[in-house]
DNA sequence: GTTTAAATCATACGACCGTTTGAATTGCCT
DNA sequence: AGGCAATTCAAACGGTCGTATGATTTAAAC
């Protein structure tokens, strides 16, 4: 039976129990970041995390099941992240105006530090960005689990930090906010293709301003559309 | 031999040359935007095309040559209209300022019109944002061929419109408005998630000009980081 | 020490993959 | 009519895929 199902009452086991299954885990997270989920074959993740092929359908269910316990262990923390920040921001606010940027910092800031949460070096964000564009039909069933509360407190914020914009405006900014963000993560090659000798900045610090300030001003010119229009 | 290869003087078949390239063209074309590049086997792409299975490695090399034959179809023409509407802006604006929104529209207009191209109903702009979250080293290998010229003459037409950034900047807010652009393209279905209940607008005008917007205003704030710095 | 369920293992199944081959067919040319 | 290159075709190649099976090993419970 699976180790996470501690219905029996059994103790699990310190030894082994769940360690394959988090090397599992590991090895596909990182394989789905380099070459994406259909070009990563059960047998090279097995390989990588040095486990039997069978462990992959005894631990999780299929390939997909497997995908998605990926995305979800890693968004679990980034999410939490996200609401704290976000719970901060209002706080501050108090009964004053909600700055918009600081709703996208807390938006985008765990995201862009997911790399290092780890522990170890990984590309999760490059992972992350893939998921939205990725084809088929159950990366958008997995949406309300994913990021059901996140859509649901974001949306209010963003509303809140943008006063003058009707709800459809504001989803539609947000929308594309979302795609700088994916875009930035999944992408790098096009930075450096437009960059052409030039060197990309790698610091998460610079490259947050840099995205922030990009979402803030698309997002405000376009919440004020209908004072502009002509 | 392949009937785009004139050197031998043959005259091409009227009746079914050429016609076999292209059924395999358009049905990859629809598969592969429908359901990636990776999940979409040639033998889908010869069965919808009704045509053998032998005759995609004759016309095209490989399957991955395919790809790249799908793409450059159809960037063709739409990288054309771009460079054309940018003459045009660029010759209405003369010595005077270049507006921003302008070579926005410029592009992003091709590419949000290249649905009623081909005449029938084609969801080239949804295989086009897939292209750039694409796994794998090919997708970085055309983007000389496939935007070269046009990077360039965008590269120098936003500096102009940005006269206030610095290159790094504008290459920077650059890459995030194509962000905006391809997640649009090919994420329709987070869009569905955030708007809920509410219909997502299809005109193309209307989109353009949200989008052209948010991307004005992201670029413009982005330009500006010298000045509000603190 | 025996029992028992969880976990790992080697192995195989059927299906599908991209590509190749060589023969059959087509249709313009002389 | 005959030649010939371009094209289409059925069939098969070797590989890899996700998944399933049944035996084996592990370690906690008694």
């Amino acid at each position: 039976m699976d180790s996470t199902d501690l219905s029996s009452g059994r103790v699990e086991s310190a030894l082994r129990g769940g360690v394959t299954k988090e090397r599992i885990l590991d090895a596909a997270e990182h394989l789905f970041a380099e070459h994406g989920f259909a070009a990563t074959s059960l047998r090279k993740i097995t390989a990588a995390a040095q486990v039997n092929l069978a462990s992959v359908n005894y631990h999780f269910r299929s390939k997909e099941s497997l995908i998605v316990a990926v995305l979800i262990r890693k968004m679990s923390p980034i999410n939490a992240r996200r609401i704290e920040l976000l719970d901060a921001a209002e706080k501050r606010a108090g009964e004053g105006p909600l700055m918009l940027e600081d709703v996208l910092d807390a938006f985008v800031g765990p995201v862009l530090r997911a790399r290092q949460e780890g522990g170890e070096a990984s590309n999760f964000p490059k992972l992350l960005g893939r998921v939205y564009t990725e084809p088929g039909d159950w990366v958008a069933r997995i949406f309300p689990q994913a990021l059901g509360e996140v859509a649901a407190r974001f949306r209010v914020a963003f509303l809140k930090a943008l006063p003058a914009s009707e709800f459809v405006d504001a989803m539609w900014s947000m929308h594309f906010a979302i795609g700088s963000l994916a875009h930035y993560l999944a992408a790098p090659a096009l930075l450096s293709f437009l960059l052409q000798e030039e060197a990309a900045t790698l610091d998460v610090e610079v490259v947050q301003a840099r995205l922030v300030r990009f979402m803030a001003g698309g997002m405000r010119a376009l919440a004020a559309k209908k004072e502009a229009a002509g």
